[in-house]
DNA sequence: GTGTAATATTGATATATGTCAATATTTATA
DNA sequence: TATAAATATTGACATATATCAATATTACAC
């Protein structure tokens, strides 16, 4: 895994690791919401709402949907998924890991003295 | 699911939202290592890598091992399975979700002048 | 057109945090 | 004891960002 790419899921999991956001997802993860609901489950300002919505939407976890004056919200559970099997790819012995697919030769210090593998 | 249950699993995801922080991950998934080995894949300072070992092992993601001056560290797949379940309840429409077991009377404005439910 | 509801944007502010250089600490070894 | 290696800590700095109040925009109802 390049560089690009730990950053890009890393971008993902910033996305949701804000608590705000990461109750969001849970608000509508049963059905489709307009913000105006959402905001009742939350302790937080109409444009702190808006601001985070817009942060969902622009990383692709979340779908919106304009409706007259309302914009409706839901998961995109596509890229939600995608984005799980990410982190359990990360956290797999089983996948290629680092180490291995960079180098061998990189290893600690004295530890190693009488040649390895 | 309360709000505290929120705000830790948000802060675990926290963690592993940085992007050096989530090679780490990736780097030791395979086995246990000490700090100067995992050093050498990272663009970052000695003290830039202890910092964020701290930040992994103090939050549970990481477990830790000392044998005289080195750190060995290894990652806490209990514990990291557990938050990608966590992760996992938050997108799902099966499990519970806000909506459903906080309140129905929560909708919004003028959408539902039939009554519902 | 006027008013109202839903949402977005702007500007300001406070807080969090990732980074490094420098230094301290710990432990083995000569 | 003195030196060296591995790691931790401290202090400084720059950047990111969550938040709110105020205002703007959009679209419908009268």
């Amino acid at each position: 895994m390049d560089d690009d790419k730990y950053k890009n899921t890393a971008k993902l999991l910033k996305v949701l690791s804000d608590p705000v956001r990461f109750k969001i997802v849970d608000i509508i993860s049963c059905r489709e919401m307009c913000a105006c609901e959402i905001l009742k489950f939350l302790p937080v300002t109409q444009s702190t709402l808006s601001h985070h919505m817009k942060i969902l939407s622009e990383n692709g976890l979340v779908k919106t949907k304009k409706e007259a004056t309302w914009m409706h919200y839901s998961l995109d559970r596509e890229n939600f998924n995608a984005l799980l099997k990410e982190i359990e790819k990360i956290g797999s012995d089983t996948e290629q890991c680092l180490y291995y697919t960079e180098t061998e030769d990189i290893y600690c210090g004295t530890k190693n003295k009488g040649g390895k593998k």
